[in-house]
DNA sequence: GCGTTTAGATTATTACCATCATCTAAACGG
DNA sequence: CCGTTTAGATGATGGTAATAATCTAAACGC
């Protein structure tokens, strides 16, 4: 029994979308079910085909969404540069202090996509559409964050993505508070300044002793 | 019909174990059925349950070996220090050498737990088997890391892993051949040296131009 | 060699999944 | 308002999964 209009039906779809954008963040795309994705957003999965093609189909539009929402919270960050009221950080600054943070870290499910379902798209076929979505959204991301002010050159923020993305999975993994917050502030640490050695006592867990 | 005597089935035991472990480093832990797994090691799934207490216990030995054999390899880089034939680069860098390569990313089946098995291991249950196992090995990874000649301390020891896993998996992800290389590339430069600044024409895919 | 043990095959159980054909009633176009 | 369209529910189909009970024949102890 259809209860809505036109319009009620597209945003029915954005609802699915970006449900299961959250969905395939927390659990995989491959746990995340049709069934599932559909009652998320408060229907029953009878008509799913009517609104996507595939499952795959959906997995790749929920992946762009995904994208989509944390490439704009990125631009928010930027575009207000440094007339905020008690904070003189820079957007780079502030944006590594929120994807290497807690909150960030016990919350996958609307967080970076690009750390959560790296391990997924490398999984699939070349061409998949779950992988042509993922590889469209890094770029964006690679983009996003050289255009920030205080970006450094390319192959800088490729080695620094690299870096937040395996902090924040190892982090996640890690079944251990202390070791889990080691990684983040060890990962916090060298983005912060210059990078190099040097191991100075402002981040995060422990004092952390030399072992070499 | 059995055919097997007390030694052989210890065999097969194994032989479930170590096709399991690059199973899983492939295709995911949830991906790997239990037919699967018994038939990749010359077996029907019909005696697995005399070998094995459930699926996950099968995952945990599992993961634990793909650690063990990674761990092992480690020793044998870090054993043998300087009298190789044509090769004067020190433990750590050959080590990172191999770890950013091609061959590592496109093998995954073989290659770092660590990196392959990260979010599944974090979408797990705290105190789970698999989280538990990934845990312990991940602890294992990190002193073997941080042991080697030339190794800094733990701090630096955390980030350059984190940077390793995070360059590895986007390196995979990427449906994009020079994207891929560019990570892999960008995390070698970084790691080379003391790290820091300077865009230098060493590593791999393009010259990278300065964006900001 | 004969009986006991047991590795591994067979088969069953239970449950879930993706996909889709069909149905129904509400929204829309005229 | 009435006919057309279509969102969404119902229910079926075919597949595959984990787990487990049962069976059978080979290996081992004596």
């Amino acid at each position: 029994m259809p209860r809505v209009s036109r319009a009620e039906a597209e945003r029915s779809r954005r609802r699915v979308i970006d449900h299961t954008a959250r969905l395939i963040r927390e659990k995989g795309p491959d746990q995340v079910s049709v069934p599932e994705a559909m009652a998320a957003a408060g229907l029953t999965h009878g008509g799913f085909y009517r609104h996507f093609a595939s499952k795959d189909d959906l997995l790749a539009q929920a992946l762009a969404a995904a994208f989509t929402e944390r490439r704009e919270a990125m631009e928010r960050l930027a575009d207000q540069p440094a007339d905020r009221p008690g904070d003189d950080r820079t957007p780079r600054a502030e944006f590594l202090d929120r994807y290497l943070s807690e909150p960030h870290r016990d919350h996958p499910g609307h967080g970076c996509a690009a750390a959560a379902l790296a391990a997924d798209a490398a999984r699939t076929e070349p061409g998949s559409p779950l992988r042509t979505a993922y590889t469209a959204g890094l770029r964006e991301l690679v983009d996003a964050l050289a255009a920030l002010p205080e970006g450094a050159g390319r192959q800088e923020t490729l080695a620094d993505l690299s870096t937040m993305v395996g902090a924040l999975l190892l982090a996640r993994a890690s079944d251990d508070t202390a070791l889990s917050e080691e990684f983040l502030a060890a990962a916090r640490h060298r983005l912060a300044d210059g990078a190099d050695r040097g191991d100075g006592a402002d981040g995060g867990g422990d004092g952390a002793p030399r072992t070499a």
